[in-house]
DNA sequence: AAAACGACCAACCGCGCTCAT
DNA sequence: GATGAGCGCGGTTGGTCGTTT
């Protein structure tokens, strides 16, 4: 039963072809896929094999790390700037791929789409789709709410869900002190802070009860704001704020202060480290195995 | 304990751009 | 200038795992 030599290999990688693949790369640079296949090395397509490399293999990649909130942050002031150009964002998040960036504004999205679907109809009413399930996360609040004008609750989702074997530390994620370590050139004081958690803010919108978002009272006695939280919700009718938040497809905002530089250097505890998990290879990274010199002439990460 | 469901992620696909011929 | 190959990017899909009931 042997494959036919010109059939093209599909579905998940296996240790050996990375390994091929990383010797490819070693060799000749990250370039040239197409003759990796020419060359009988691997029966797959150049453009998977850039895939992989450019989204598993390639150093200095934080795979299996949680996007911590500063890259939250990041991304939606990004995506708020340069709408879905998610090449373009993960060249400002060191050890992020677009990839990465794709799923996590993907599943960021439908989680706020779930909130307001749900939320679109009352708890008392329209009992027939209402699932129980999940009402932790699924309260019944808003009629009608405008798709771009709840997602700003969707931050702090480091304390959602902390559960995964893929999480892991960042220096980024102390919620209790300011968060100003890392300055952004734009918008970002907007977002930054020490907003209420997910659920925290969930169980407001739930004691908000009939109250359209705009309007969310800033007196519950069980919360909290900073200063600055106070400024954010004073601010909910500011159009570029839920432009950071809604579904911008091409948000051209005029000239907007040009990005720095890297906001911040790689999170040496995530690089390549938090997704031993779910990864066939053994504790370490895959790159363990190899010597430090290997990616001496490996095209470094794109800088803006 | 099992089923249902959601979250997350890897990989594929299609389109458009660039460049060599 | 036309054309085809190679590549990059964004959108989408399907699988796996964790959580909830």
């Amino acid at each position: 039963m042997e494959a036919k030599r010109d059939e093209i290999r599909k579905g998940p990688w296996k240790a050996e072809e990375d390994e091929v693949l990383i010797n490819h790369v070693q060799r000749y640079g990250a370039r040239d896929w197409s003759s990796i296949r020419s060359k009988g090395l691997l029966q797959r397509t150049g453009k998977s094999c850039r895939l992989r490399w450019v989204n598993k293999l390639r150093p200095n990649l934080k795979n299996g790390c949680k996007f911590s909130m500063e890259e939250e942050r990041v991304v939606i002031e990004l995506q708020a700037q340069f709408g879905n150009k998610w090449a373009k964002i993960a060249t400002y998040l060191p050890g992020r791929t677009d990839n990465d960036v794709k799923n996590f504004w993907s599943s960021r999205q439908k989680r706020l789409a779930r909130i307001l679907q749900t939320s679109a109809t009352p708890s008392s009413s329209s009992s027939s789709n209402f699932k129980p399930r999940k009402a932790k996360k699924e309260v019944s609040v808003f009629h009608e709410v405008p798709t771009h004008q709840a997602p700003v609750f969707s931050f702090s989702m480091e304390e959602e869900s902390s559960t995964k074997a893929q999480s892991c530390s960042s220096s980024f994620i102390e919620t209790t002190e300011p968060v100003s370590t890392v300055p952004l050139p734009f918008h970002a004081d907007l977002v930054k802070t020490e907003l209420p958690s997910y659920e925290a803010n969930l169980a407001q919108m739930e004691a908000q009860t009939q109250i359209p978002f705009p309007e969310i009272s800033q007196n519950q006695p069980d919360l909290t704001f900073s200063p600055e939280s106070q400024e954010l919700l004073a601010r909910l009718d500011d159009p570029f704020l839920f432009n950071m938040f809604g579904a911008v497809d091409a948000p051209e905002l005029g000239a907007q202060p040009s990005l720095g530089p890297p906001l911040f250097g790689p999170v040496s505890s995530c690089i390549n480290g938090g997704r031993e998990a779910r990864s066939p290879t053994t504790h370490g990274t895959f790159f363990d195995d190899f010597p430090s010199d290997v990616f001496d002439n490996i095209e470094p990460l794109p800088s803006p």
